[in-house]
DNA sequence: GGGTAAAATGAATAAATATTCATTAATTTT
DNA sequence: AAAATTAATGAATATTTATTCATTTTACCC
């Protein structure tokens, strides 16, 4: 009958506000801007999402999402306790290493007048997995027993502030580096 | 001569801008009502503060200053090692739990369109006494010899994410948890 | 290939908001 | 207490930027 939506179209602008959102800052996001970069026309964007709220609230969930898959990623929940705290410690790492602007959105979105609740427990929800994970490193006695926030934020904050810290002060992050924090993060759960 | 500028004024201008930017995001502040927040006429802001940019730059070195220098209330730097780590540890943790609104700030400055380069550097050799810290821990064979932005990320990154996980995540956060954390940072960092 | 329905355009409009400035108020000096 | 000088005001202006919509283009069907 008549043309159809491009398909890719939605993910083009996703990326294109997300380099923007980047460059900018939150603040700095303008919608002209965000289909430029798209190379569609600023009316388009209006198609595909509603307004400038919704454009970033599915784009933070549409990250999130993905962001979770990558923590998992390689994960077995059979697996022994400690090579599958391994494996996520290092998928966490290497996400926030290597998807720094992915990250840096996200962060950004919790400090944000954009932020809405129901998107807020939406995106915790998809960290049950690794809660998992906790309790059972608890049950096997090989883990200390703290609460799982607490530990949580042991294992993550670190791993944020590190990559932050690379980025901005430019200190050189080597696999030397890394393996330190590992130990260090082990060390520090460890019962 | 003439009459003079109220001492107390810019602090006030300060005190409502943070209030202003915690409440609507750093992206919906606006001058009017930082204005009205401080009880005075908008162009007056424009006596105390170039521009909007002007205003947050200087707003975020005042609160720079005013955390470095809680962080090193109560540590002398000839007292030994792990009772000063322990200071330290307890007024960044208490700075991050007490201060929240000026932790917010801070932390979204850096990825704010606002910051500048002389601003950032300024403000990060504000904590060389906690450079010097670790540098005697090391001497000392006390602590991993790891390098310093390494375990000032381990130490920071996970404070950072505890008070954000219980302002955010409605978790209470009692002495347990915070004596929890404080161990773990130790075992984390600790020969 | 002509008809048509939806997609895409981007200039025009509407809103929002930073900044200015002519005026008033307050304080100090003489 | 009048003059002088600067602070303070806030409505008016300038600017920026989100959103709309009349028009054009494109893809699909017969």
């Amino acid at each position: 009958m008549a043309r159809s939506k491009d398909e890719n179209k939605e993910e083009a602008i996703f990326r294109a506000t997300l380099k923007v959102v980047l460059e900018r800052g939150f603040s700095g996001m303008k919608m002209s801007e965000v289909a430029r970069e798209a190379s569609i026309a600023t009316g388009t964007l209006y198609l595909y999402f509603q307004d400038k709220d919704d454009l970033i609230n599915r784009l933070y969930l549409h990250l999130k999402k993905i962001q979770a898959q990558r923590y998992l990623e390689g994960y077995a929940a059979d697996a022994p306790f400690l090579p599958g705290f391994r494996t996520i410690w290092f998928q966490v790492f290497r996400q926030s290493l290597h998807n720094p602007e992915e990250s840096a959105f996200l962060e950004q979105y919790y400090r944000s007048p954009f932020l809405r609740e129901e998107v807020r427990s939406a995106s915790r929800s998809m960290l049950q997995p690794i809660y998992d994970l906790l309790d059972r490193g608890k049950a096997e006695l090989l883990i200390k027993p703290i609460h799982n926030e607490v530990l949580l934020a042991q294992l993550i904050g670190p791993i944020h502030e590190l990559v932050r810290l690379h980025r901005e002060g430019d200190f050189p992050l080597l696999d030397e580096h890394i393996e330190s924090a590992f130990q260090m993060a082990w060390d520090a759960v460890k019962a």
